[in-house]
DNA sequence: ATGGTTGAGCGTCAA
């Protein structure tokens, strides 16, 4: 079972990079975030034709929007709350066939958080903080999960070398303290950092690099911001990942790129 | 400290 996930910034813009990401990955499961697509104009005939006929999604106008794309059956849970009575398509949610049984799979994408890291003075930081805080607490009350999978757009960089300069990034939205501890306890409320399972915590890792940068890959400025984890019962299955960092030069592509994770069930 | 770029949608906000 292969599950990718990736903030695509604007599904109708990229449909075509999808169908990249398509054959190059080869998912079963694609999670996408930044959608920007009401529900109502959906592009659902282009995602089947690429070999998703399920597919659930949630989109607003303009901004945010989530959607899962599977060849196995999915079926909608809406068991979760409304993140911060807010309403806005962060969230979406499904069990997906699996061999040996069925997956419970969480797609995010959680507030950027603007640029002040103060709650006093910027509130999307506050919401940011609120939002982790209560997918934390909903997930620590439903105790130990199994064959449960988390991905999404966190958009925080928890550990030193999630980061290009852990010094420099200590004051900047995504790496402050009380974000790197926040998403800490929200992964420590059940699951296992599967992307950290496959690379040590010491060697540097990034999922998204800044489009005001030049030359990207020079400057090489990235964070990870773009997570998978999954219950412990599923650390066994782990069997291999893929950072698809070459997407990040893709043609008019995201600043975001495709992570894939393949588990070993049955 | 600042500025840098992109998308949605048409002024400006969000990232």
């Amino acid at each position: 079972m292969r599950i990718a996930t990736w903030n695509i910034n604007s599904l109708r813009l990229r449909m075509g990079l999808l169908g990249d990401l398509a054959s190059q990955l080869n998912p079963d499961v694609i999670c996408l975030q930044e959608t920007k697509v009401p529900d109502d104009l959906f592009p659902m005939a282009d995602v089947v034709a690429l070999g998703y006929p399920h597919v659930i999604h949630r989109g607003m106008k303009g901004y945010n929007g989530v959607a899962i794309l599977s060849r196995h059956p999915l079926q909608r849970l809406d068991i979760a709350p409304d993140w911060c009575g807010k309403g806005d398509c962060r969230h979406i949610a499904a069990m997906v066939e699996a061999p040996g049984g069925p997956i419970e799979l969480h797609d995010f994408y959680v507030p950027a958080g603007g640029d002040e890291p103060d709650r006093a003075v910027n509130p999307k930081f506050g919401h940011k903080l609120d939002f982790i805080a209560e997918t934390r607490n909903w997930f620590a009350a439903r105790g130990t999960l199994s064959r449960a999978v988390l991905v999404g757009d966190l958009n925080i960089a928890p550990l030193e070398h999630d980061v290009w300069s852990h010094k420099q990034l200590l004051k900047i939205v995504s790496h402050t303290p009380s974000e790197t501890a926040g998403l800490m306890e929200w992964l420590n409320a059940g699951f296992v950092d599967a992307l950290r399972h496959f690379v040590p915590d010491d060697q540097k890792l990034y999922t998204w690099w800044s489009y005001r940068n030049k030359d990207w890959r020079v400057a090489n400025r990235g964070r990870r911001l773009d997570h998978v984890w999954v219950t412990p019962d599923l650390r066994g299955a782990l069997k291999e990942h893929t950072v698809l960092v070459e997407a990040r030069d893709w043609e008019r592509g995201s600043d975001h790129v495709p992570v894939c994770v393949e588990l070993a069930l049955g």
